[in-house]
DNA sequence: AATTAAATTCTTGTATACAAAAAAGTTGAC
DNA sequence: GTCAACTTTTTTGTATACAAGAATTTAATT
């Protein structure tokens, strides 16, 4: 079996679950999903096995893999995860980006500002998403960014929901300055401490995301 | 298979890398480890691909996994990627700790002054373990403090090194208290600076590193 | 002798077969 | 009708068989 092929069956699987193709709790089936996707069982253990340790699924020996959305407390305390690994990057990033980097990254910003003006959500998320990747990069720490990319990537269809929050994409922009600036200033502290007020989930944007979580089920 | 025999295979499969049975880019053969377990390549892969997830072997297609021993430069962002998961905790556990969590902590702490007074290496090193997990828990973020456990399993064979350092454990003890002190305060940026200091590996601690290291091979 | 192409061997990845455990269904006693 | 024990079915986990790609060896040509 090519590797596309493999890959694309997970792929395919991960998007299932975060679209809801599965109901939470659910048990995946090995046999229907091997029918599925007109393989045997073997490729989709692997992919069942690759999915645990992205957290997507729990395997429970001797049971199966069940699909588990995470509850709110969970949710919450994965946001904030979020934003302590973007303090920490912010942290290094600012003794460490480059010139170059720093430039890239006003670039991004510019176009955010952009896709505000236009009041484009998407193009928003699209430079939003690719504005703290360079944060990431610029961290230079792999292990860190990897961790970093790991968990956005976990986090992304949760995020979708906060986009919509009324003025949140003007008030998103203005932290974006702020961050930018601490890091021009190479002000690690501050940077840390933009970043996690940036990505934390509080006030309206908590209520906004228990609002639609529950609106899910 | 019972659980316990597919979780044997996959521990000893671990202690084997990190004490050294492979060179460092050496391919991990199916079939003799299957013959060396007594068991057939199914378990042996599904193990891989544990290994796989947690950082202790890289695959490529086609071609088999290989364990990855870090260089300096991945040891050092490991490292430095600890410090910020152990700042974060910090961060967290200073707004969120319980008394009787600091009372614990307290505990554990004094046992900590007492191998240093009795010069014991191994019981400090022990405490030392369970001070930290206290404080991975007390940030009340399961997320978090898994990513925590993690990356310190993943490096216990590379602090066990730092220990042997003249003066460290005196050192580490005074860090201790500092910590102890911001987290009693509520000091979340204190307790933060404090832990990423503590962990952190600067000065003679990475030329000790880089010795040890170099010693490996 | 060196280089390249073909052939062989070895290894991974997948399919299938089978064993053992769990779940579901059935029967019987109360 | 309910509950419990037994039987059947389903499902996971493992072993084995097989196909296809990668590595190695052999053979041939210059």
């Amino acid at each position: 079996m090519d590797v596309r092929r493999a890959d694309h069956i997970l792929d395919d699987l991960e998007q299932m679950i975060v679209t809801g193709s599965f109901a939470d709790g659910e048990r995946l089936d090995e046999i229907r999903l091997s029918e599925h996707f007109g393989v045997s069982r073997t490729p989709i253990r692997e992919a069942f096995q690759k999915l645990v340790a992205s957290g997507l699924v729990e395997q429970r020996p001797r049971r199966g893999v069940f699909v588990v959305e995470p509850g709110p407390v969970e949710l919450v305390q994965m946001f904030e995860a979020m934003a302590e690994l973007e303090a920490s990057c912010g942290h290094l990033a600012a003794k460490r980006i480059s010139s170059s980097e720093l430039r890239a990254l006003e670039e991004i910003n510019n176009l955010c500002k952009q896709a505000v003006a236009e009041n484009d959500a998407d193009q928003y998320y699209t430079h939003n998403e690719r504005f703290h990747h360079l944060i990431y990069d610029a961290a230079q720490s792999s292990y860190l960014r990897d961790l970093a990319v790991k968990l956005q990537k976990r986090l992304k269809p949760y995020r979708r929901m906060q986009l919509h929050l009324r003025g949140r994409l003007e008030q998103s922009m203005s932290e974006h300055e702020a961050i930018l600036s601490a890091l021009t200033k190479g002000d690690s502290a501050r940077a840390a401490n933009e970043l996690r007020g940036h990505v934390a989930v509080q006030g309206e944007k908590f209520h906004h995301l228990l609002t639609h979580l529950n609106a899910k089920r």
